[in-house]
DNA sequence: GTTAGCATGTAAGGAGTTACATGATTTT
DNA sequence: AAAATCATGTAACTCCTTACATGCTAAC
């Protein structure tokens, strides 16, 4: 059926890391400086992914060339008094720009693989508060079936060479399965909820 | 306590790709060419990781230049007859050498960070078989102390962030934990049976 | 007055993917 | 003889980390 892994790849409209989808959820809730950005990026996403400064200060300065974000004018933290000797060395506070909320909105509307691929789906998950009722369920859904489709191949697999695995291997598999299944169960009772809460379609 | 996330460092003493063990570990059991081996890679190390054409063959190359494999030559394959027309195209079957041997049980008497990083430890643990029973153990409480540090430092933060977190951000977080708590459990079982198993130090 | 935490950044590079290119062999 | 699968490879790129460098500000 699926000759390789190139079933699922990105689509050619456009990338949009995860990270800037995450530091445009962030900004669109308040403005930030970097640094508190990186906090609360590890406050929001949990335990499950996390970003250095090194590729978090390049990222901001990408957006803001790119215009979706800009350094706030009422910068309360410019202490009129202190001269800006060597440059800049305050905090830079950034804020969304016009373009900047269009893009998110337009992120939010996304419902293909690159909303529900194990690297992204969470971010996207953590912004469903402002992201469609119908977008969040064809998001949950999304992500069933990949990870059906993973839990069936790995299953398929396993029953053709149980018998040559070693038990270490075997409980190994066994456990990804089991993981796979709870995230499985989890997406179902989240999207009857949905479907519960938005009986748009009865 | 920890001001970064430079806490979990790989130790500078040598990096030894994940690929790299996984390679070695499959060759130790047989010689394969690349082909097989990407799908003995998929059956061994199941859903929880992949590797494409493009990072596989460079990586052959690479250890067969650190002289860790060797083309095998007693390739039956390679068809008497047939001429080798433009240069090698037909199956190049990889085997372990001496040294290969060496740096495979060098890579599993390694009970450090290495060994119980997300993207490491499970092929650790897919060789157990081969891994004395002793690292064994220090493997699974390295990989278990690692993953309740991460959880108890989620909780808390949780804990701090509760009140302010929507809905969605807040199931994502506990699934999350659950996941890890799944996890520790699950090594928790582990370990026990290894002890069980070698009571060396009653 | 020095340590700890806040704050911003850069250069080098690691680990891997994607997309392409090619050809041999087996199945239909 | 066409299609699928087996088989090997490379170049360009992505995304992110590590390690470093700098300096400000609060607390002890």
């Amino acid at each position: 059926m699926y000759h390789c892994d190139t079933s699922h790849r990105t689509p050619s409209t456009d990338r949009g890391t995860v990270l800037e989808l995450a530091i445009l959820g962030l900004l669109s809730e308040s403005p930030l400086h970097g640094y508190e950005l990186r906090q609360r990026l590890k406050a929001t996403l949990g335990t499950f992914r996390a970003f250095s400064y090194g590729s978090l200060y390049p990222t901001l300065r990408r957006m803001r060339d790119a215009g979706w974000i800009a350094e706030d004018e009422g910068d309360a933290e410019v202490v009129a008094g202190a001269p800006p000797l060597t440059g800049r060395r305050g905090k830079v506070v950034y804020k969304l720009t016009a373009e900047g909320k269009e893009r998110f909105a337009e992120l939010l509307t996304e419902a293909g693989p690159s909303s529900w691929e194990d690297e992204t789906f969470g971010v996207h998950f953590a912004f469903f508060g402002q992201t469609d009722p119908e977008v969040r369920v064809r998001i949950l859904e999304g992500r069933r079936s990949r990870l059906e489709e993973r839990r069936d191949g790995a299953r398929s697999g396993l029953a053709r060479t149980r018998g040559r695995l070693d038990s270490y291997t075997l409980q190994l598999q066994e456990h990804g399965l089991e993981s796979v299944d709870r995230e499985v169960r989890w997406l179902t009772e989240l999207i009857e909820t949905e479907r519960q809460n938005t009986p748009r379609t009865p």
